[in-house]
DNA sequence: GTCTATATCGCGATAGAC
DNA sequence: GTCTATCGCGATATAGAC
């Protein structure tokens, strides 16, 4: 490849790396183009020689974060499924997506408020709940299978789950320093939540009796 | 009172109704002042004598909405706090907030979506999350008082909690019909999900086994 | 491919007649 | 208080030189 065509990647990716940094810090919907362009260090119309719109640069990064996933999970083993009512591998599959999440915050922002920007009618926001936590609703169906009840449909258990973890982890973007909570301590308390509920273990030793 | 102010009254409380159903259908963020005047069958300018902006549009409906809340929740007995431990009441706390969304679309639509346009570094997300959540948290904290061990800190799982109903409240909008569920099954389903977690009650009968 | 300069436009907001 | 008309701004998107 020449070097014009390796300066324009070196821009791309120049640009691609400002918008992370934008949407992260000031979020996506306040982020416009020319502001990618300035943090980017390059001229307003340089940005439509890549890409032709905000939407069409978040599809870009969206493919970068898939691709990465793919690669660190590769070594999962998802065949046979996992049983979730396994305290540690319930964590594990509350870890992974919010480790995720923390990892790059700009991409999870941008999604957020994408969707949120999209209305309520489209149904994108259920289509992405629902297509997010798949796995999860995979999992949620074996165990019904295996004659294991559960607190509801598994599609919607899932999304449930799945909601749960984006909306906080939106939430905490703000100030998980200020607030004080360490990314452990969240996802032990989602852990217990959703493997006991709030009724707890039932060990029996429940100081709760009046 | 006057005419002239029974008329303007009027004109309010017409631009309001009509804010309501675009935000509703169309979302919060996509609605135009333009688009409410036009919908209320008023003039573009008629707006600024009743609302300095959207978000004071959305402040008024905000406002009405609280107010009708306490109408309908002047008969509740909070004292002493309620045991989220027991399904029935565990289930009126969610249900409650549950129908209070799907009665009032409009602002609930309005809220998330400029919650989400507000950034992840304000904080707004947080704080309303804690804010909205205060009562759960309490009856949590007095809960813990009493010597019952909670999955993780009352603020936290509160919070994760009205993340949770707010939302799947949201993604439901798009198609409750089309996905056809019912607000019986997602208020029980996340009773359940919520008092036994996905382990279920532990009853002894579970066929989890293998 | 990248830049500067500018066209274009939607929309918020105001002015002034009625 | 409500209307019509319009201004002004911010932001997208394009044109054309280098």
């Amino acid at each position: 490849m020449g070097v014009r065509k390796a300066k324009a990647a070196e821009t791309r990716a120049a640009l691609k790396e400002a918008a992370r940094r934008r949407f992260a810090e000031h979020g996506y919907l306040n982020t416009k183009i020319t502001d990618i362009t300035a943090a980017a260090g390059r001229a307003t119309g340089s940005f439509y020689d890549h890409f032709s719109s905000k939407e069409d640069l978040l599809r870009a990064l969206l493919a970068d974060w898939h691709e990465q996933a793919h690669g660190e999970l590769s070594g999962e083993d998802d065949n046979p499924p996992h049983d979730l009512t396994d305290r540690d591998q319930l964590r594990a599959h509350l870890a992974v997506p919010w480790r995720m999440m923390r990892a790059d915050p700009a991409v999870m922002v941008a999604l957020f408020e994408s969707q949120a920007a999209a209305g309520p009618t489209t149904g994108e926001a259920w289509r992405r709940l629902t297509g997010d936590t798949r796995v999860l609703r995979d999992h949620l169906d074996h165990l019904r299978e295996r004659g294991h009840r559960l607190p509801g449909d598994p599609e919607l258990v899932a999304a449930a789950i799945g909601g749960l973890l984006s909306m906080l982890a939106y939430a905490l973007m703000s100030g998980a320093e200020e607030t004080g909570r360490s990314d452990d301590e969240v996802v032990d308390t989602l852990t217990d939540l959703l493997l006991h509920g709030l009724a707890g273990p039932r060990t029996g030793a429940s100081g709760a009796g009046s």
